[in-house]
DNA sequence: CTCCTGTATAATGTCGACATTATTAACGTC
DNA sequence: GACGTTAATAATGTCGACATTATACAGGAG
Protein backbone atom coordinates (compact mmCIF):
# COMPACT_ATOMS: atom_id res chain seq x y z
CA UNK A 1 0.00 0.00 0.00
CA UNK A 2 1.67 3.58 -0.59
CA UNK A 3 2.60 4.91 2.75
CA UNK A 4 -0.43 7.37 4.33
CA UNK A 5 0.22 10.84 4.57
CA UNK A 6 2.35 11.01 8.27
CA UNK A 7 2.70 13.89 9.98
CA UNK A 8 6.07 14.41 10.78
CA UNK A 9 7.54 16.89 14.10
CA UNK A 10 9.34 18.84 11.93
CA UNK A 11 11.89 20.91 15.14
CA UNK A 12 12.83 23.10 12.33
CA UNK A 13 9.37 24.13 11.20
CA UNK A 14 9.50 27.66 12.84
CA UNK A 15 11.72 30.26 11.58
CA UNK A 16 13.64 31.24 14.89
CA UNK A 17 14.75 27.79 14.86
CA UNK A 18 15.93 27.83 11.53
CA UNK A 19 17.66 31.32 11.51
CA UNK A 20 19.49 29.83 14.98
CA UNK A 21 20.44 26.79 13.14
CA UNK A 22 22.14 29.76 10.67
CA UNK A 23 23.49 31.42 13.26
CA UNK A 24 25.31 28.64 15.09
CA UNK A 25 26.77 27.37 12.29
CA UNK A 26 28.20 30.55 11.12
CA UNK A 27 29.81 31.01 14.65
CA UNK A 28 31.10 27.54 14.95
CA UNK A 29 32.39 27.53 11.44
CA UNK A 30 34.15 30.69 12.45
CA UNK A 31 32.50 32.94 10.04
CA UNK A 32 31.75 34.88 12.89
CA UNK A 33 34.79 35.76 14.77
CA UNK A 34 34.61 35.46 19.23
CA UNK A 35 33.46 38.53 20.50
CA UNK A 36 31.84 40.48 17.48
CA UNK A 37 28.65 41.97 17.88
CA UNK A 38 25.33 40.32 16.57
CA UNK A 39 22.80 42.90 15.62
CA UNK A 40 19.53 42.08 15.07
CA UNK A 41 18.76 44.81 12.59
CA UNK A 42 21.46 43.64 10.83
CA UNK A 43 20.72 39.93 11.20
CA UNK A 44 17.20 40.58 10.14
CA UNK A 45 17.79 41.90 7.38
CA UNK A 46 20.81 39.68 6.00
CA UNK A 47 18.11 36.64 6.66
CA UNK A 48 14.93 38.90 5.32
CA UNK A 49 12.77 38.11 8.37
CA UNK A 50 11.90 40.61 11.37
CA UNK A 51 13.33 41.80 14.39
CA UNK A 52 11.59 39.22 16.20
CA UNK A 53 12.20 36.02 14.63
CA UNK A 54 16.15 36.83 15.02
CA UNK A 55 15.78 37.85 18.51
CA UNK A 56 14.41 34.34 19.46
CA UNK A 57 17.15 32.77 17.53
CA UNK A 58 19.27 34.70 19.52
CA UNK A 59 17.91 33.21 22.65
CA UNK A 60 18.30 29.86 21.29
CA UNK A 61 22.18 30.08 20.35
CA UNK A 62 22.56 31.45 23.58
CA UNK A 63 21.04 27.92 25.51
CA UNK A 64 23.95 26.78 23.19
CA UNK A 65 26.63 28.87 24.55
CA UNK A 66 27.59 30.15 21.25
CA UNK A 67 26.35 33.62 21.87
CA UNK A 68 26.28 35.70 25.47
CA UNK A 69 23.58 38.26 25.27
CA UNK A 70 23.57 40.92 27.76
CA UNK A 71 20.46 42.87 29.23
CA UNK A 72 20.92 46.57 26.91
CA UNK A 73 23.72 45.60 24.84
CA UNK A 74 23.35 42.49 22.69
CA UNK A 75 24.50 39.79 21.54
CA UNK A 76 28.04 38.78 20.90
CA UNK A 77 29.30 35.50 19.92
CA UNK A 78 30.86 34.62 22.90
CA UNK A 79 34.67 34.65 23.39
CA UNK A 80 35.63 32.19 26.10
CA UNK A 81 39.14 32.79 28.29
CA UNK A 82 41.65 30.32 28.71
CA UNK A 83 39.95 29.36 32.39
CA UNK A 84 36.34 28.49 30.98
CA UNK A 85 37.92 26.73 28.05
CA UNK A 86 39.41 24.55 30.14
CA UNK A 87 36.34 24.24 32.19
CA UNK A 88 34.33 23.12 29.06
CA UNK A 89 36.67 20.43 28.23
CA UNK A 90 36.97 18.95 31.91
CA UNK A 91 33.09 19.00 32.24
CA UNK A 92 32.96 17.18 28.71
CA UNK A 93 35.77 14.95 29.71
CA UNK A 94 33.43 13.59 32.64
CA UNK A 95 30.32 13.42 30.71
CA UNK A 96 31.73 11.40 27.69
CA UNK A 97 33.14 8.93 30.77
CA UNK A 98 29.92 8.38 31.65
CA UNK A 99 27.91 8.07 28.07
CA UNK A 100 30.82 5.62 27.24
CA UNK A 101 30.42 3.86 30.30
CA UNK A 102 26.90 3.42 29.43
CA UNK A 103 27.48 2.43 25.60
CA UNK A 104 29.64 -0.34 27.07
CA UNK A 105 27.11 -2.01 28.51
CA UNK A 106 24.23 -1.63 26.00
CA UNK A 107 26.08 -0.64 22.57
CA UNK A 108 23.40 -2.97 20.36
CA UNK A 109 24.87 -5.73 18.55
CA UNK A 110 23.28 -4.72 15.41
CA UNK A 111 25.78 -1.23 15.58
CA UNK A 112 29.20 -2.41 16.32
CA UNK A 113 29.31 -2.63 12.64
CA UNK A 114 29.27 0.97 12.42
CA UNK A 115 31.63 1.94 15.38
CA UNK A 116 34.02 0.03 13.34
CA UNK A 117 33.65 1.53 10.66
CA UNK A 118 33.62 5.20 11.75
CA UNK A 119 36.77 3.92 13.71
CA UNK A 120 38.50 3.13 10.27
CA UNK A 121 37.09 6.02 8.41
CA UNK A 122 38.82 8.07 11.04
CA UNK A 123 42.42 6.07 10.73
CA UNK A 124 41.83 7.05 6.82
CA UNK A 125 41.72 10.85 7.35
CA UNK A 126 44.85 10.96 9.39
CA UNK A 127 46.74 12.96 6.93
CA UNK A 128 43.67 15.65 6.39
CA UNK A 129 43.11 17.70 9.40
CA UNK A 130 39.50 19.58 8.13
CA UNK A 131 38.92 15.53 6.90
CA UNK A 132 39.83 14.36 10.34
CA UNK A 133 38.10 16.41 12.52
CA UNK A 134 34.90 16.01 10.59
CA UNK A 135 35.37 12.06 11.30
CA UNK A 136 36.12 12.60 14.07
CA UNK A 137 33.02 14.41 15.12
CA UNK A 138 31.27 11.75 13.05
CA UNK A 139 32.32 9.08 15.78
CA UNK A 140 31.62 10.78 19.03
CA UNK A 141 28.28 11.67 17.71
CA UNK A 142 27.38 8.37 16.93
CA UNK A 143 28.80 7.21 20.80
CA UNK A 144 26.87 10.18 22.68
CA UNK A 145 23.81 9.29 20.13
CA UNK A 146 23.83 5.96 21.31
CA UNK A 147 24.85 6.21 24.57
CA UNK A 148 20.80 6.30 25.85
CA UNK A 149 20.40 9.40 26.81
CA UNK A 150 18.94 12.23 24.76
CA UNK A 151 19.56 15.08 27.00
CA UNK A 152 23.54 13.73 27.74
CA UNK A 153 23.86 13.85 24.16
CA UNK A 154 22.82 17.12 23.90
CA UNK A 155 25.03 18.15 26.76
CA UNK A 156 27.98 16.84 25.38
CA UNK A 157 27.50 17.62 21.95
CA UNK A 158 26.70 21.39 22.44
CA UNK A 159 30.12 21.62 24.84
CA UNK A 160 31.66 20.30 21.96
CA UNK A 161 30.00 23.24 19.53
CA UNK A 162 31.23 25.26 21.95
CA UNK A 163 34.99 24.86 21.69
CA UNK A 164 34.71 23.44 18.28
CA UNK A 165 37.63 25.78 17.00
CA UNK A 166 40.22 24.33 19.54
CA UNK A 167 39.16 20.58 19.01
CA UNK A 168 40.22 21.75 15.19
CA UNK A 169 43.27 23.88 16.48
CA UNK A 170 44.37 20.55 18.44
CA UNK A 171 44.18 18.08 15.27
CA UNK A 172 46.15 20.52 13.28
CA UNK A 173 49.05 18.14 13.43
CA UNK A 174 49.84 15.01 12.07
CA UNK A 175 51.53 13.73 15.38
CA UNK A 176 47.74 14.98 17.30
CA UNK A 177 45.76 12.98 15.43
CA UNK A 178 47.96 10.06 15.35
CA UNK A 179 47.46 10.39 19.60
CA UNK A 180 43.83 10.83 19.49
CA UNK A 181 43.38 8.53 16.63
CA UNK A 182 45.20 5.29 18.84
CA UNK A 183 43.24 7.05 22.05
CA UNK A 184 39.84 6.24 20.04
CA UNK A 185 41.21 3.21 19.08
CA UNK A 186 41.44 1.80 22.80
CA UNK A 187 37.99 3.40 23.54
CA UNK A 188 36.57 1.85 20.33
CA UNK A 189 38.12 -1.42 21.64
CA UNK A 190 36.98 -1.17 25.20
CA UNK A 191 33.21 -0.09 24.30
CA UNK A 192 33.37 -3.37 22.16
CA UNK A 193 34.76 -5.58 24.63
CA UNK A 194 31.81 -4.06 26.96
CA UNK A 195 34.44 -2.67 29.24
CA UNK A 196 32.52 -0.01 31.17
CA UNK A 197 35.28 1.08 33.25
CA UNK A 198 37.91 1.41 30.92
CA UNK A 199 35.45 3.01 28.18
CA UNK A 200 35.08 5.73 30.77
CA UNK A 201 38.66 6.44 31.61
CA UNK A 202 39.66 6.04 27.69
CA UNK A 203 36.96 8.36 26.65
CA UNK A 204 37.78 11.24 29.43
CA UNK A 205 41.98 10.73 28.67
CA UNK A 206 40.69 11.70 24.92
CA UNK A 207 38.86 14.71 25.64
CA UNK A 208 41.45 15.94 28.02
CA UNK A 209 44.19 15.03 26.00
CA UNK A 210 43.06 17.69 23.29
CA UNK A 211 42.52 19.95 25.40
CA UNK A 212 45.77 19.70 27.30
CA UNK A 213 47.19 20.42 23.27
CA UNK A 214 44.56 22.91 22.29
CA UNK A 215 45.94 25.09 25.84
CA UNK A 216 49.22 24.47 25.02
CA UNK A 217 49.20 25.66 21.43
CA UNK A 218 46.91 28.50 23.00
CA UNK A 219 49.50 30.16 25.48
CA UNK A 220 52.52 29.45 23.39
CA UNK A 221 50.92 31.71 20.55
CA UNK A 222 49.91 34.54 22.75
CA UNK B 1 33.67 59.81 51.24
CA UNK B 2 30.02 59.04 49.74
CA UNK B 3 29.78 55.95 47.33
CA UNK B 4 29.85 56.87 43.97
CA UNK B 5 27.13 55.84 42.20
CA UNK B 6 27.56 52.62 40.84
CA UNK B 7 26.06 51.39 37.34
CA UNK B 8 25.73 47.40 38.86
CA UNK B 9 24.13 44.36 36.34
CA UNK B 10 21.08 43.27 36.96
CA UNK B 11 20.44 39.94 35.54
CA UNK B 12 16.92 40.66 36.56
CA UNK B 13 16.89 43.81 34.68
CA UNK B 14 14.50 42.98 31.45
CA UNK B 15 10.80 41.81 32.31
CA UNK B 16 11.01 38.54 30.42
CA UNK B 17 13.62 37.48 33.33
CA UNK B 18 11.40 38.60 35.63
CA UNK B 19 8.43 36.60 34.36
CA UNK B 20 10.68 33.51 33.81
CA UNK B 21 11.88 33.77 37.72
CA UNK B 22 8.52 33.54 38.80
CA UNK B 23 7.05 31.63 36.13
CA UNK B 24 10.18 28.95 37.31
CA UNK B 25 9.47 29.23 41.17
CA UNK B 26 5.54 28.29 40.60
CA UNK B 27 6.72 24.69 38.83
CA UNK B 28 9.35 24.15 41.54
CA UNK B 29 6.71 25.02 44.02
CA UNK B 30 4.65 22.36 42.22
CA UNK B 31 2.01 25.52 41.61
CA UNK B 32 1.92 24.88 38.29
CA UNK B 33 1.29 20.99 37.82
CA UNK B 34 3.55 18.72 35.23
CA UNK B 35 1.46 18.55 31.57
CA UNK B 36 -0.35 22.12 32.81
CA UNK B 37 -0.28 23.64 29.42
CA UNK B 38 1.36 27.39 29.84
CA UNK B 39 -0.90 29.62 27.71
CA UNK B 40 0.79 32.78 26.56
CA UNK B 41 -2.52 35.03 26.87
CA UNK B 42 -3.34 33.63 30.38
CA UNK B 43 0.09 34.03 31.51
CA UNK B 44 0.37 37.66 29.97
CA UNK B 45 -3.08 38.46 31.86
CA UNK B 46 -1.83 37.11 34.88
CA UNK B 47 1.33 38.96 34.83
CA UNK B 48 -0.18 42.14 33.25
CA UNK B 49 2.79 42.40 30.30
CA UNK B 50 2.56 41.50 26.76
CA UNK B 51 2.89 38.18 24.95
CA UNK B 52 6.21 38.87 23.88
CA UNK B 53 7.60 39.22 27.14
CA UNK B 54 5.91 35.79 28.24
CA UNK B 55 6.93 34.50 25.25
CA UNK B 56 10.65 35.37 25.51
CA UNK B 57 10.37 34.34 29.50
CA UNK B 58 8.54 30.55 28.51
CA UNK B 59 11.85 29.82 25.95
CA UNK B 60 13.82 31.51 29.54
CA UNK B 61 12.20 28.84 31.58
CA UNK B 62 12.45 26.09 28.80
CA UNK B 63 16.04 26.11 28.72
CA UNK B 64 16.11 24.90 32.77
CA UNK B 65 14.13 22.13 31.06
CA UNK B 66 11.16 23.06 33.65
CA UNK B 67 8.90 23.77 30.68
CA UNK B 68 8.79 22.12 27.27
CA UNK B 69 7.81 23.87 24.34
CA UNK B 70 6.63 22.55 21.09
CA UNK B 71 6.17 23.62 17.75
CA UNK B 72 2.52 25.40 17.11
CA UNK B 73 1.57 23.88 20.16
CA UNK B 74 2.47 26.03 23.24
CA UNK B 75 4.22 25.13 26.65
CA UNK B 76 3.56 22.52 29.37
CA UNK B 77 5.38 21.93 32.39
CA UNK B 78 7.83 19.37 31.54
CA UNK B 79 6.37 15.97 32.93
CA UNK B 80 8.79 13.68 33.13
CA UNK B 81 8.83 9.76 32.57
CA UNK B 82 10.61 7.52 35.46
CA UNK B 83 13.14 6.78 32.80
CA UNK B 84 14.08 11.03 32.49
CA UNK B 85 14.20 10.98 36.21
CA UNK B 86 16.44 8.22 36.40
CA UNK B 87 18.58 9.77 33.46
CA UNK B 88 19.18 13.38 35.41
CA UNK B 89 19.33 12.20 38.58
CA UNK B 90 22.68 9.84 36.97
CA UNK B 91 23.83 12.84 35.53
CA UNK B 92 23.66 14.81 38.24
CA UNK B 93 25.38 12.63 40.65
CA UNK B 94 28.10 11.97 38.28
CA UNK B 95 28.72 16.19 37.40
CA UNK B 96 28.46 16.58 41.34
CA UNK B 97 31.22 14.53 41.63
CA UNK B 98 33.09 16.53 39.90
CA UNK B 99 32.07 19.32 41.68
CA UNK B 100 33.06 18.29 44.78
CA UNK B 101 36.18 16.99 43.74
CA UNK B 102 36.89 20.16 43.06
CA UNK B 103 35.60 21.51 46.23
CA UNK B 104 37.64 19.17 48.50
CA UNK B 105 40.92 20.10 46.43
CA UNK B 106 40.56 24.06 46.78
CA UNK B 107 38.32 25.31 49.32
CA UNK B 108 39.21 28.24 50.71
CA UNK B 109 40.29 27.76 54.49
CA UNK B 110 37.57 31.21 55.04
CA UNK B 111 34.64 29.31 53.55
CA UNK B 112 34.92 25.79 56.13
CA UNK B 113 33.30 27.42 59.31
CA UNK B 114 30.38 27.92 56.79
CA UNK B 115 30.32 24.27 55.36
CA UNK B 116 30.36 23.25 58.66
CA UNK B 117 27.67 25.55 59.96
CA UNK B 118 25.36 24.39 56.67
CA UNK B 119 25.99 20.34 57.93
CA UNK B 120 24.62 21.68 61.56
CA UNK B 121 21.47 23.10 59.83
CA UNK B 122 20.73 19.71 58.08
CA UNK B 123 21.03 17.64 61.15
CA UNK B 124 19.15 20.65 63.13
CA UNK B 125 15.99 20.07 60.44
CA UNK B 126 15.75 16.60 60.46
CA UNK B 127 12.71 16.55 62.13
CA UNK B 128 11.06 18.78 59.63
CA UNK B 129 10.89 17.31 55.69
CA UNK B 130 10.18 20.81 54.67
CA UNK B 131 13.08 22.26 56.66
CA UNK B 132 15.07 19.94 55.65
CA UNK B 133 14.79 20.03 52.32
CA UNK B 134 15.42 23.75 52.41
CA UNK B 135 18.89 23.21 54.62
CA UNK B 136 19.87 20.33 52.08
CA UNK B 137 18.96 22.74 49.39
CA UNK B 138 21.26 25.02 50.91
CA UNK B 139 24.37 23.06 51.77
CA UNK B 140 24.36 21.73 48.23
CA UNK B 141 23.82 25.06 46.60
CA UNK B 142 26.88 26.23 49.03
CA UNK B 143 29.39 23.27 47.87
CA UNK B 144 28.19 23.58 44.28
CA UNK B 145 28.90 27.31 43.58
CA UNK B 146 32.46 26.83 45.06
CA UNK B 147 33.34 24.46 43.18
CA UNK B 148 35.24 27.08 40.68
CA UNK B 149 32.70 27.03 38.07
CA UNK B 150 29.87 29.18 37.38
CA UNK B 151 28.86 26.86 34.17
CA UNK B 152 29.34 23.48 35.91
CA UNK B 153 27.11 24.85 39.28
CA UNK B 154 24.34 26.50 36.90
CA UNK B 155 23.94 23.02 35.48
CA UNK B 156 23.70 21.00 38.40
CA UNK B 157 21.62 23.58 39.68
CA UNK B 158 19.36 23.28 36.75
CA UNK B 159 19.32 19.60 36.71
CA UNK B 160 18.66 19.81 40.46
CA UNK B 161 15.05 21.67 40.22
CA UNK B 162 14.00 19.43 37.44
CA UNK B 163 13.33 16.83 40.05
CA UNK B 164 12.93 19.16 42.80
CA UNK B 165 9.53 17.26 43.56
CA UNK B 166 11.18 13.66 43.66
CA UNK B 167 14.12 15.18 46.07
CA UNK B 168 11.66 16.61 48.21
CA UNK B 169 9.47 13.06 48.12
CA UNK B 170 12.84 10.83 49.00
CA UNK B 171 13.06 13.21 52.15
CA UNK B 172 9.59 13.05 52.98
CA UNK B 173 10.69 10.16 55.73
CA UNK B 174 12.53 10.66 58.88
CA UNK B 175 14.51 7.70 58.13
CA UNK B 176 15.48 8.81 54.55
CA UNK B 177 16.55 12.05 56.47
CA UNK B 178 18.53 10.22 58.73
CA UNK B 179 20.56 8.07 55.38
CA UNK B 180 20.72 11.62 54.04
CA UNK B 181 22.09 13.59 56.59
CA UNK B 182 24.56 10.55 56.95
CA UNK B 183 25.78 10.93 53.39
CA UNK B 184 26.21 14.48 54.23
CA UNK B 185 28.22 14.32 56.61
CA UNK B 186 30.57 11.77 55.28
CA UNK B 187 30.93 13.91 52.18
CA UNK B 188 31.74 17.22 54.53
CA UNK B 189 34.62 14.86 56.11
CA UNK B 190 35.79 14.09 53.01
CA UNK B 191 36.12 17.27 51.68
CA UNK B 192 37.03 19.11 54.72
CA UNK B 193 39.88 16.15 54.68
CA UNK B 194 40.82 17.31 51.32
CA UNK B 195 40.60 14.01 49.99
CA UNK B 196 38.85 14.50 46.50
CA UNK B 197 38.04 10.92 45.55
CA UNK B 198 36.27 10.58 48.64
CA UNK B 199 34.11 13.27 48.08
CA UNK B 200 33.72 12.59 44.60
CA UNK B 201 32.65 8.88 45.67
CA UNK B 202 30.21 10.37 48.71
CA UNK B 203 28.73 13.31 46.74
CA UNK B 204 28.01 10.65 43.70
CA UNK B 205 26.09 8.23 46.20
CA UNK B 206 24.07 10.83 48.02
CA UNK B 207 22.56 11.64 44.92
CA UNK B 208 22.25 8.07 43.90
CA UNK B 209 20.45 7.35 47.01
CA UNK B 210 18.09 10.18 46.26
CA UNK B 211 17.32 9.00 43.01
CA UNK B 212 17.00 5.04 44.39
CA UNK B 213 14.23 6.56 47.19
CA UNK B 214 12.01 8.75 44.99
CA UNK B 215 12.08 5.63 41.92
CA UNK B 216 11.10 3.06 44.90
CA UNK B 217 8.09 5.04 45.81
CA UNK B 218 7.28 6.31 42.93
CA UNK B 219 6.99 2.63 41.39
CA UNK B 220 5.26 1.78 44.62
CA UNK B 221 2.81 4.74 44.27
CA UNK B 222 1.50 3.51 41.09
C1' DC C 1 -23.31 4.08 17.47
C1' DT C 2 -18.85 5.12 15.39
C1' DC C 3 -16.10 7.47 12.44
C1' DC C 4 -15.01 10.91 9.22
C1' DT C 5 -15.52 15.76 7.71
C1' DG C 6 -15.96 20.54 7.74
C1' DT C 7 -16.33 24.59 10.32
C1' DA C 8 -15.72 27.76 14.28
C1' DT C 9 -12.75 28.89 17.77
C1' DA C 10 -8.57 29.77 20.06
C1' DA C 11 -4.04 29.17 20.33
C1' DT C 12 0.83 30.24 18.53
C1' DG C 13 3.84 32.48 14.69
C1' DT C 14 5.39 36.67 12.68
C1' DC C 15 5.60 41.34 11.94
C1' DG C 16 6.22 46.60 12.24
C1' DA C 17 6.08 50.55 15.37
C1' DC C 18 6.96 53.00 19.48
C1' DA C 19 9.53 53.50 24.11
C1' DT C 20 13.60 53.21 26.54
C1' DT C 21 18.37 52.76 27.13
C1' DA C 22 23.32 52.55 25.63
C1' DT C 23 26.73 54.46 22.59
C1' DT C 24 28.97 57.98 20.11
C1' DA C 25 30.35 62.54 18.91
C1' DA C 26 30.39 67.31 19.54
C1' DC C 27 31.09 70.93 22.67
C1' DG C 28 32.73 73.68 26.31
C1' DT C 29 35.48 74.12 30.54
C1' DC C 30 39.59 73.68 33.36
C1' DG D 1 45.44 69.31 25.38
C1' DA D 2 42.61 66.39 28.56
C1' DC D 3 38.44 65.71 30.81
C1' DG D 4 33.57 65.99 31.91
C1' DT D 5 28.94 67.23 29.95
C1' DT D 6 25.37 67.14 26.73
C1' DA D 7 22.97 66.22 22.56
C1' DA D 8 22.34 63.03 18.48
C1' DT D 9 22.28 58.53 16.99
C1' DA D 10 21.49 53.73 17.05
C1' DA D 11 20.81 49.90 19.43
C1' DT D 12 17.62 46.84 22.39
C1' DG D 13 13.03 46.45 25.13
C1' DT D 14 8.16 46.16 24.84
C1' DC D 15 3.86 46.23 22.81
C1' DG D 16 -0.50 45.35 19.92
C1' DA D 17 -2.24 43.52 15.56
C1' DC D 18 -2.52 40.38 11.84
C1' DA D 19 -1.44 35.63 9.70
C1' DT D 20 -1.24 30.95 10.23
C1' DT D 21 -1.98 26.70 12.39
C1' DA D 22 -3.88 23.47 15.82
C1' DT D 23 -7.93 22.20 18.47
C1' DA D 24 -12.82 21.30 19.61
C1' DC D 25 -17.27 20.66 18.23
C1' DA D 26 -21.18 20.00 15.45
C1' DG D 27 -23.04 17.56 11.66
C1' DG D 28 -23.71 13.81 8.51
C1' DA D 29 -22.47 9.28 6.19
C1' DG D 30 -21.79 4.48 6.84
Amino acid sequence: MASPPQKTYDIYATLPAQIAVRIGQAIVENEFKPGQKLREVDLAAAFGVSRASVREALRAVEREGLVTILPQRGAQVTALSVEEVQDIFEIRAHLMGLACHRLARALPTDKTAELERLLEALQRALKDGDAYARASLAISEFCVRHAGSRRLADLILSFGRQTARYTRLSLSTPERRRQSSANWSKLVKAILAGDASEAERASRQLVLDTRDTALQLLTQDS
